[in-house]
DNA sequence: TGCCAGGCCGAAA
DNA sequence: TTTCGGCATGGC
């Protein structure tokens, strides 16, 4: 099927914003997403146009979601004054294209936990070993093998050997023993995003393995709060170098999480 | 080759 | 409460 999306939508710069871990460029102009158990493959055509190997009732009742098509970019941008703060600006401008995707949660904190400490291309790595090693194999609309991201269950059931062909490092544990927490209903994951964003830091924080950085990953790209932080190596050089008299943060809510992801992009693509 | 990476834990101060 | 060493491994 055909769309037309004139709001901010630039595949290359979601691709490579460090939010997702799977999705791959493919053939002309395309990237394969796997996002729960399923495969997109998306094409730009020309100017708003996207060709995607999807029906109709699939784009509208899965895709449009994951994409965050209900959320006006244009908008969250236009918020930002250009003379007040420049650098947000150009870095918007710059990275104008991104959106904050829908994603599963469950990937997400694997993911994030799976991340520290680490560059986005050994994040990949990882994440597609494990879904290799656990998850089901299925196969795209052109034939082409893809691995879906790996249940709790699953992860538990991994034999040794399997979790350290996953190159987790010193992380394993973090991981093994959070599926364990879930599996055994230890951990509620469900209940992780009940009340406001300081209690849902506070839960996510409570498990091993995560601190405030994971875990603001995880409010503002598991639970799509989108005026969670994260700071990690990059914005703080970004709040060091643009911001030594401190960020306006009450300014840019309730869409911090949004700013700082084009100034994450923006500071990283400028090295 | 050595330094860095979407950091966290646990001990020490 | 803040600071700091140790940590596995790949990317560049």
């Amino acid at each position: 099927m055909r769309v037309e999306i004139k709001d901010d939508f630039d595949l290359k710069k979601i691709a490579d914003s460090g939010q997702c871990f799977r999705w791959q460029p493919i053939e002309d102009n395309g990237y394969r997403i796997i996002h729960r158990g399923k495969c997109l493959c998306i094409y730009k055509v020309d100017g708003y146009v996207y060709e995607l190997d999807c029906t109709k009732e699939e784009y509208e009742s899965i895709w449009s979601d994951y994409l965050d098509m209900s959320e006006d970019y244009g908008t969250i941008r236009s918020k930002i004054d250009k003379k007040s703060d420049p650098f947000l600006y150009e870095a918007a401008e710059h990275e104008r294209g991104i959106r904050i995707l829908r994603q599963d949660p469950w990937e997400s904190l694997i993911s994030f936990i799976i991340s520290q400490n680490r560059n986005i291309p050994a994040i990949k790595a990882s994440i597609e070993k494990l879904s290799e090693k656990a998850g089901v194999q299925k196969k795209d609309t052109r034939g082409e093998i893809y691995y879906t991201f790996p249940t709790p269950e699953a992860i538990v059931n991994m034999s040794d050997e399997d979790v350290a062909y996953c190159k987790f490092g010193y992380r394993d544990k973090y991981i093994t023993e959070f599926a364990k927490s879930v599996v055994s209903g230890n951990i509620d994951f469900e209940g992780l995003n009940v009340g406001d964003d300081e209690e849902v830091l506070k839960s996510l924080t409570n498990i091993y393995g995560v601190g405030k950085k994971v875990a603001s990953c995880m409010l503002l790209f598991g639970f799509h709060r989108l005026n969670a932080f994260p700071i990690d190596v990059w914005i703080k050089r970004v709040l060091e170098t643009e911001y030594s008299d401190g960020y306006p943060f009450e300014v840019y809510s309730p869409y911090n999480g949004v700013y700082q992801q084009y100034m994450f992009a923006y500071y990283r693509n400028k090295q």
